[in-house]
DNA sequence: ACTAGTGAATAAGATTTGATTATAAACAAC
DNA sequence: GTTGTTTATAATCAAATCTTATTCACTAGT
């Protein structure tokens, strides 16, 4: 882009992720070029900015005051390239999102597209992580704001509920249940069922929500744990299974008929897909475009 | 050096001067190369920065937004390496320097020799030019500050006086008045005289000190005018006349011999040497010191 | 109006900076 | 020790930046 320093925005974010090899990953640079961008900065400077020990990364004194003077330079920028955003009319610049699984996967491509179509002038940057890690980099204000399960609570981030996700059961089209609509939870003991595996928030979910209608995991008949959705969907589609998953992840077998989605008797597993956004963050143009356009979106034209 | 945004400081100091040739002279780049970097900042923001009318530069509107942050940012560059240097102990960094023609010629190359021989590390930039033009530069920040014969007054400028001038009537050493250590006025009307060109600071100073010993300048045998302190002082040596110049300009060759300097009996020929800085100068480090050192420096060594 | 003269833009080339892949070194965990 | 993870270094390649040479646009002077 070359609207900001690039040596500074690199220097933060390892500062705040205190690891070359995840800034690596956020600024979407390699390893090395990190380790030059920061060697480069030391160079000028005369004055190592971090220390390197062994298994930890720390801000030397140098370091620590011009990460001060550089998150305000870099706030700076990006009120400059505001202001001059609203005089020429022009909407652009850089947003990085970090998603979960189930949102980042199947919520966020949709909304990204959609309004990549508004917008074709923002750069949208988008990281799919698990809840805990995009909590992490929204928390130290390594990526604008994340978009999660559930409703962390943490400090040094703002937190707001965006939209409801529910959870279906997956089954493929030619099941017994595929003609239902709704099935119970004891009928779902009955048949083999998998898992997410352990560390998703999505099992971490069902799990709850099976204990709160009196069932635990050994009740099911679980076959097998796999890591990941579309792995997932691939065990039910050739039936070694039914499964719960996210509505949003579901959508497009569902639309194609290659997996049929039910809905428990009892009650609706409901819960929230959060936006967290770091305190004090640098809101730039595109980054309050995007998150207008995010709270304004018709997420229903999507199931 | 690479501790400061080198696009912004080029764009600032255009629209300082308004001008990218003198720009171009003042950062050391060509004027092509100046070109270049203020177009890459109007791509990248997507909006001209300067109305390019005939023959004048002005900002547009966007220029104005992006010169108030701009200066803003370049402000807290400074202060940053500013603060590392005083963690560090390292002393570095880029001073640029505006000198009237006596002291730019005579002066500051000694004290600049001295100074470097302090801080090896910090960067010196000299611009000589005339009084006006120094005043113009200092006045739009385009330079960190300026040392100047006289006084000027101006807004947007911090006046301080330095150091005293005092200039001298210069004859060949084989000169009636060589074994003299002063001569009155009247004795001057009866010698050919040469004097600087119009527009000098120095020939300024002279018709007026003349006129208030009740002499106008055509009571002198004025033999020729010469537009440079070098030739007036070859010219002098050759017998071609006597002159009046300033001490320091005069230093190494009655030092050498090949110059006598004597004084007026009615009065001393003084002015002031003034050190001028923009209103709202960024200040770094290196200024900083070469400020404090410019006002400790012993000045009569020289002599 | 024609011709210098001045200041900015453009073109083509060389140099420097920046990023990538590949590899090595340092250190913790097993 | 061996493995896995993280940072540093080396060699290569691509891209940004600066330079010289030239052109263009506009004034000013004759």
């Amino acid at each position: 882009m070359g609207l900001e320093d690039h040596k500074l925005k690199v220097f933060c974010t390892v500062a705040e992720t205190k690891s070359f090899s995840k800034t690596s990953e956020i600024i979407h640079l390699t390893q090395p070029a990190v380790s030059l961008q920061v060697q480069a900065l030391e160079e000028t400077y005369e004055s190592k900015l971090f220390d390197r020990t062994s298994n930890s990364i720390t801000l030397t004194p140098s370091g620590e005051i011009l990460y001060k003077y550089a998150k305000e330079i870099l706030r700076l920028y990006a009120e400059a390239e505001k202001e001059i955003g609203k005089v020429t009319g022009l909407i652009r610049g850089c947003v990085m999102v970090g998603g979960s699984t189930t949102i980042g996967n199947y919520v966020l491509p949709n909304v990204i597209v959609a309004f990549k179509d508004k917008h074709p002038k923002i750069k949208v940057n988008l990281l799919i992580a698990n809840t805990r890690r995009v909590e992490d980099l929204v928390s130290v204000g390594a990526i604008d704001f994340g978009l999660v399960e559930g409703i962390p609570s943490r400090q040094k981030i703002t937190i707001e509920k965006l939209i409801e996700d529910e959870l279906i059961v997956i089954v493929p089209p030619h099941h017994p249940w595929a003609k239902k609509k709704n099935i119970s939870v004891a009928e779902l003991t009955k048949e083999p069922f998998i898992i997410r595996e352990e560390g998703s928030g999505t099992r971490h979910f069902v799990e709850n929500f099976l204990k709160e209608q009196g069932i635990q995991l050994s009740d099911l008949k679980v076959v097998m744990s796999l890591g990941g959705i579309e792995s997932i969907k691939l065990a039910v589609e050739t039936g070694s299974g039914v499964s719960i998953i996210s509505k949003w992840a579901a959508r497009k077998e569902i639309k194609y008929g290659t997996l049929k989605g039910l809905y428990l008797k009892e009650a609706p597993m409901r819960r929230n897909f959060s936006l967290i956004l770091p305190k004090n963050a640098i809101i730039n143009h595109a980054v309050d475009e995007f998150l207008t356009f995010l709270k304004s979106y018709n997420y229903d034209e999507l199931v």
